[in-house]
DNA sequence: GTGAAAGCGCTAACAT
DNA sequence: ATGTTAGCGCTTTCAC
């Protein structure tokens, strides 16, 4: 067992004060000969600092708890990494809980977290959910922190990606590629990532000029399946498009199958660009154009932000929008960039 | 703020000792009146207990720590849902800590929970590190359970995949839908998972008097081009095989490659069988025949092993081996499962 | 420059 | 059946 600071002291022959000062290096002056006696000692007795009791005496953890909607999603992991970079330089430690889309699951979670004192809250929420007052009044005054959702009552403790921007910034791809008519793919129309991919869509198509023809906008359901005959249906059209953008990979992945079983070749007759860049992207043929969420660099805001409000730092509004990054590849045609 | 036991006491006009027996709900014999007028000012003053104080008091803290090797690991998430599920039906609490990969990280998170007194340490290591004692003996004594690697000197402290298991599954589907000469391709040979896929492959060879030809066991790296290399060199055998098992599933998708690149049809001219069940498997053309990895029920077993350690349980050599199920989709021209 | 002592919120042994 | 009390290991105010 490591000794505690009274075993410490007791072999110094000085008080524990003296050697807490001494440990926690505050700026409490001690006299150089005691302090690295003191130092010898408890690196020689190979003392650990209790937390726990640490946390009881000032009234800090130094823990922050995250609940991840669901740990095995494709974009939690890098997320919750840079949740803990971030806030591993600024001293604190996470504990972090799945709540695997169960909403009791994430009340549980805050209580427990409470009664472990934990210093802030995070929630990672990406899937729909309606969030009403409980969460937060729940939550209860703690520095808290929601990741993938804006509330505007609380607009400077929400992170979210930029999907506008990111859907603006496939299409324009596209558009500066020479298309004209450009396909939207849309995902399940209740889902915030499909508004705002259809948004910023929509926004290129009518300041670059684009075919503004709705026809061009199928519905999916996120699915490979959806989007394959999504495809088929565009591919149907007396004016089929020449390139399609999908609001997500795996619809992009149907879009890819659809035009071969048609016969045609992408990118060559249809070029195509998906979004999240989930893992596949880069392994399947030919290798899909995407949109990177930018989940490492969410996580890292959303870290920033609590350590805000845990320090009581006004900078309120930071950046709420995180922008993604379009990846190329080989399905656009274009040349590649990754 | 949460109310303190003194304040719930006074409320009460009772002693500590009487609130904090009912709360606990410990046999400690109490008047039914005081009881249930307890419970109802401490809900009313919405009291929740301090776990930080009670972990001191006790010595126990009812954490226990979690290290990843890396998080966004398409096994991870499972494995830490496994853990915590079972850890909290036990009354645990999980902290996770992302290792990245980097065995400094790894020592410095044993210490950072070591500090937090955590009642135990689960390592989940799934990548190559000399774990010599080092580690060990940094956790000092503290229950603890490694998952991916079994150390023999506390074999009763591990939980592995059933990876010869699972390559023995694989290959006898495809001896049992009349393949005789199937080709092996291996993972980096410093890898356990590639020595064990091996030997699994060797003892169905073996048994089933299959083709033992040498040049059937092609050396990979993990990734799709190496998979698609050693299937060139397959097909240019003078007798190529009839199927291919792959010691993962991006050596299988370039394996699917290749055989069309070729001109050949999989599964028709080509059974492949790959391993993991990456979340691509099913979304591939053709979807990918695979072995699923145990990860949940990895989760779970540790989690239980290390509950066994913390309670003195003697169990010790429970299930080290985790076997995982073959996924029967289209690669393998079997009528799927999936 | 150092020490004494109070106390964070809780549990449990020991009274009564 | 209930109360008193002594800590768990630490930080911090107040003395000296």
């Amino acid at each position: 067992m490591t000794p505690t600071l009274v075993e410490i002291a007791d072999a110094a022959g000085v008080s524990v004060a003296t050697v807490s000062r001494v440990l926690n290096d505050n700026g409490h002056p001690v006299a150089e000969r005691t302090r690295s006696r003191i130092l010898a000692l408890a690196q020689q007795m190979g003392y650990e600092p209790n937390l726990v009791a640490r946390g009881l005496r000032k009234q800090q953890t130094y823990m922050v708890g995250v609940i991840v909607d669901r740990i095995s999603s494709p974009f939690a992991g890098a997320t919750v990494q840079g949740l803990q970079d971030r806030l591993k330089v600024a001293g604190y430690s996470t504990s972090m809980v799945n709540a695997n889309r169960d909403a009791d699951t994430v009340f549980e979670s805050i209580k427990e977290f409470s009664r472990r004192r934990v210093d802030g809250i995070i929630l990672l929420n990406s899937w729909l959910h309606p969030y009403n007052d409980d969460v937060l009044s729940s939550i209860d005054r703690k520095p808290f922190v929601l990741i993938n959702r804006i509330i505007e009552e609380i607009r400077h403790q929400c992170v979210a990606p930029g999907d506008e921007l990111g859907a603006q910034m496939a299409v324009s791809h596209l558009a500066n590629l020479g298309h004209r008519r450009i396909a939207y793919i849309n995902g399940l129309a209740d889902w915030l990532e499909a508004q705002n991919r259809l948004i910023g869509y929509q926004d290129v198509v009518n300041e670059s000029n684009l075919d503004a023809d709705p026809s061009l906008i199928q519905q999916g359901d996120w699915g490979v399946e959806s989007g394959y005959a999504a495809t088929q249906a565009l591919l149907a059209l007396d004016q089929p498009p020449t390139a399609i953008f999908a609001a997500n990979d795996l619809m992009a992945l149907g879009a890819i199958y659809a035009v071969h079983d048609a016969g045609l070749h992408v990118p060559h007759d249809m070029a195509i660009v998906g979004y999240d860049d989930r893992d596949f992207a880069g392994w399947v043929r030919p290798s899909l154009t995407t949109v990177c969420m930018p989940s490492y660099a969410m996580g890292e805001a959303a870290a920033q932000l609590l350590l805000n409000q845990i320090a009581e730092t006004q900078d309120p509004l930071n950046a709420t929008h995180i922008p993604g990054r379009l990846i190329v590849r080989e399905s656009c045609g274009a040349k590649s960039n990754a």
